[in-house]
Parts: structure tokens; C-alpha cells; sequence
DNA sequence: GCACAAGAGTGCGTTATGTGAACAATACCG
DNA sequence: CGGTATTGTTCACATAACGCACTCTTGTGC
């Protein structure tokens, strides 16, 4: 892997496309996180027709309404031009609907996500337990996967209160300061630690956010050794959450569930004295009903 | 709109590219129900590299699991450099990644979908009264909306039982023969009736499902007149579901709301009795809370 | 009602992409 | 082990897609 371009010695086009016209402060940020790997890919392997499309789908999920042909073309950094055919091959394949001149998605391009929610089973299995958990518990439950910094959580059920803790599937939240976060990324192999570590950006989310890497790594250790995580108001000021790893019966890795909790309702010690108890049974049940 | 091929006389490449080669089978069917609509696109108005981009999403979604290239491109019907291409792509913006040899899609994915569910906000507010619903009537509640001749389903509570119902979210089942389904269909304008009825496909499902078309339009009227609609296992025998249009302030269609009911714990007249009442309250209350 | 502006659609030269075939690297199998 | 599929990668060429600049349409202000 990781070929050069030789042969062209003459052509003027570099390595990746310079193309980047507008759609900077959005990027997908790079693949792997172990090191830089910026370039590293030949512009013969890439289809840029696909990521822009792909960046049409985005925006239309960023800015969450409807648009027009020129609105797309600005968001994504497409010319007019480019955007209609982007949009038009949208609406023939179905995944959106042009209704005068506004376009909008239709509900087709769930077909595109969902894989990751259900195709892994593992959580179609899992929600039973995790909504008998959380009318045990009186609280919400989540459920959640690492996708390099972030966690987004892949199911979930709210328990209906005055705060309503409200997280919806497919939520993205940063991983370093939420329990399932930690959780996950204490549970990488250790040859991932030095490049996670020196890669994680640890935004202050409130007062409370640990954004020290040495005392980071601290807790992430502390987190991988106690096989549970609590995090008190390091997302949102008010909120508390306590995680745990779910494995499969071969103790591979395949998410983690949370408990959410509001301050007012209780301190961190009575969380981990009734909630951890009741939510590690928990993914004792789970992992044991998944197979492989 | 509706231009033809006219500069070109020599070219034999046709309206549309034949391309066509191995996706039979799982087609995206056309945008418009109305009529035919067949050809009907200019070819320059097409980007075919994100068509196919799409494909091998909905590629993994279909079969559910990791692929090598090669399965890739058979699953497709692309040829091995193509699916490559396409793949190098995913990869590179983060929607996919390469385990070896095996692709497999990040939850990245589900940036390109969600703007259905969470964008139109208007789930997010329904979520509550939905679950509030679910745990007062001991049933399993979701929320859907048509796409096409299918209702997707986009929120819901399951209430967690030996017999649980289980609908994921993005879920798609046929319209004809779902509660949601029929509520909205027959809250189409009327303009849309006769096209929808020409060309919905009444696939049978149980020994109960209606298929003959001139009931089903007495259905459909008989819906829509009363304003709610109950399916006695036409979908899947041992389930019976009812369901409610969902409006907003203004009056405007926003989706339906149903109960999963088994047949075993209630017969459609209880259902109506004591379920209807219940649902059609918490659908006021979510309507009143929906702006515009 | 006319001029003007903003957005939508079109033609064309240039460049990137798809195709198919050759090549390389493994896996498979007797 | 050596032959043979099968899969992954690279290449050359024909073609489809891009951006640009232009025209057409719609809607707005005076």
C-alpha cells in the first residue's frame, strides 16, 4: 500500500485535487487517527463526484431544512451547475423529492445509514434489556459507538420525566467527556493509546471537562482498570452519566451503554452504588445473549 | 422540462445510459408515482459515479456485513476497479473503513440519512408523548411516514413483553397493509388517488391482506373519513396495529402514530374502544405542541 | 409596466472517470 | 509443491462530468 505517484513526472496535478473551495470548517477530518496519513492516496483511486454528492446529503443535514439549488451549491462549495446534477441524480434515484424549487431528502436515505444500526444485530437484541433497564431504573439508557472522537449512540430509551434527557439515535457527541466515550476509548488496544491520546482534542464543554492530557490519560486509565466510567457535568452542566463496555460472549468489543442522570436526582455515589450494579447485570444479559 | 437528444444524431448512446447491469432486483423504483415517468431525464443532468456511490452503501445495508472488494463489485454490479474507486472514497471521507480485506462502513454513515429523522424536529417533540403512550397502554407505539408506496418508520417506543414488537427505526414496511400506511395514503390529496391506486402494488402478506384494488379504495375512503384506521393481521398474522395521522398546528401532514397490538391480548373492538380514544388524545397533544 | 436582479437551465472545451484487459499477489487444491 | 482460480492493483483509452460563461425565467422595486 501507500504508493507514490511516479510515473507522471510532468503533470501539474498534485497528489489529491486541490479541491477545497468552500468546504472547509465541515471537513470529515482524516480516516485513522494513529498518525498524520494526510495525503497518501493516489487521486486515480478517488471519486470526487461521490464525495461531493455525499457532502450534499451533509449539508442538507447540517442546515436541517429544505433547500434550493443555489443554497445547496453555496453550502457545499458546488457550482450551480454541479449542484443540479448532484440534486437531479438525487431525486431520480429517490433519495430526494424537488418540490417546486426547494429540495428536500426523503425518508430513502435512511437506506444509505442504517447498516450500522441494525445490520450489527447486536443492538436489535439489545433493546429489550436496555428498555427494561431504564423503566427499572426510572432514568434514560443509551447505547453507543466509538467513531474516532465522537461517540453516536445507536439506540436508546428515554425515560420521560420533566428533564427529559433528550438523545436522539444517531446523536454525535465528543467521546472525551462523556461516559461512554471514555469507555470506549479506554477499551482501544494499547498500541492505539499514543496516537489517540496525542490526536483527542479535549474541548472544555464546562467548568467541570478534564482537559489536561496528562490527567486525562489518567482517568482513561483508571477507566480501562475499574471497567466502568462516571462522568459528572463534563458535557452539559446538570448532567451526570455512568457507562459501561458491552462485549459479545468472545469479549469482543461492540459498544457501550450509559445511564443518564440528572444532578437533582442524585450525587455520584448513589449512582454507583444503585445504578452501576443494576446497569453491569445489565450487559452481563446482553453479552451473554450475543452469539460470536 | 422534458428535453430530447436532438444535436447528437450520431451518437448511439441512448437517453439514458443502459447502465443497468446487476441491479435488477432491489431497484430504486421511480420518483414519482403519478405516472410512468420512465426515461424523462436528460443524461447530462446525471452524476452516475454518486449513483453508484450510493449503490454500495445501500450495498452493505442489504447484505449486512463486512465485503471484500470483489463482493462489492458482484453486489453492484460494478467492475472491481470501479467498486475500488468508490471504496478508496468512502474510506478517505470516513464513511468506510478497510479491515484487511474486508469493507466495512463507519457510523459516519448516519450523518447522510438523519436529517429525515431529527431535521423535521418534529420527532423530537412527539418522542415524550410517545413514550408516555407506550408505558400507559402497556403497547409498543412508532411513528411513521410514507415514502413511495412504504411507510418508514422514524420513532417509537416498544413496549418490551414476551412478544415484542420489534420495529427499528428506518424500519419500511408496505403501505397497503399497515395501519400508518393507510392513514397515510388516504390523507394524499385527492388529486394523487387515482395514480396512487393505479400503481400501488397490493402485495399479499397474510391470508387477510386486501388486495383486490376496488376494496381497497372503499378502504382507503373509509379511512379517510374516519380518521384513523385499524389493519387486523394483514401484515403479519397474530398482529393488529391502529393508527392516527399525525397534523401539525397549521393542519399539515406530518406522519402517523400507531399501536402494535397481538391479537391475543385484544380483538379489534377493545382496541377501538380503549386504545383509539388514547391514541387520538396523545396526537392533540402532540399536535398542539407543533408549531407552523 | 419596465428595468433589474437573482436564480435556474444550457453548450462547450477540458479534465477526471469508467471500462476492460493485463499484471501481481494470494488463496486453493490436488 | 506446482498449477490454477480468485482477488487486488495498475494502465491506456474512450467517454462522461466538471466549471465556465452564457441564456432564459421568475420575481421585485420603483
Amino acid at each position: 500500500m501507500a504508493k507514490e505517484v511516479i510515473e507522471k513526472e510532468e503533470t501539474p496535478g498534485d497528489v489529491l485535487p486541490p479541491r477545497n473551495p468552500a468546504r472547509t470548517g465541515l471537513m470529515t477530518a482524516s480516516p485513522d487517527w494513529s498518525d498524520d496519513e494526510n495525503g497518501g492516496l493516489n487521486p486515480r483511486d478517488y471519486v470526487s463526484s461521490l464525495a461531493r454528492g455525499l457532502e450534499v446529503l451533509r449539508a442538507f443535514n447540517r442546515t436541517r431544512r429544505k433547500m434550493t439549488l443555489s443554497e445547496v451549491a453555496a453550502e457545499t462549495g458546488n457550482t450551480r451547475a454541479g449542484a443540479r446534477r448532484i440534486l437531479l441524480t438525487l431525486v431520480h434515484e429517490g433519495y430526494a423529492v424537488a418540490d417546486g424549487k426547494l429540495f428536500d431528502l426523503t425518508p430513502q436515505v435512511l437506506e444509505l445509514g442504517y447498516s450500522v444500526l441494525s445490520s450489527k444485530g447486536a443492538w436489535d437484541i439489545a433493546r429489550p434489556f436496555i428498555d427494561h433497564l431504564s423503566s427499572e431504573l426510572r432514568e434514560s439508557v443509551s447505547a453507543a459507538v466509538l467513531d474516532r472522537f465522537d461517540v453516536v449512540y445507536v439506540s436508546g430509551a428515554q425515560y420521560h420525566r420533566v428533564i427529559s434527557v433528550g438523545i436522539t439515535v444517531g446523536a454525535r457527541f465528543p467521546a472525551h467527556c462523556t461516559a461512554t466515550g471514555r469507555v470506549l476509548l479506554a477499551a482501544q488496544p494499547p498500541e492505539m493509546w499514543p496516537g489517540m491520546l496525542q490526536h483527542i482534542p479535549l474541548t472544555r464543554m464546562t467548568e467541570h471537562t478534564v482537559t489536561d492530557p496528562v490527567e486525562f490519560r489518567r482517568v482513561l486509565e483508571q477507566v480501562r482498570d475499574q471497567g466502568w466510567s462516571l462522568v459528572d457535568q463534563e458535557l452539559e452542566t446538570g448532567l451526570m452519566s455512568i457507562a459501561v463496555p458491552l462485549r459479545n460472549s468472545a469479549g469482543g468489543l461492540v459498544g457501550a451503554i450509559n445511564v443518564g442522570i440528572p444532578t437533582v436526582r442524585m450525587g455520584p455515589a448513589a449512582a454507583i452504588e444503585y445504578v452501576l450494579p443494576k446497569l453491569q447485570e445489565t450487559v452481563r444479559n446482553i453479552s451473554d445473549s450475543l452469539k460470536r
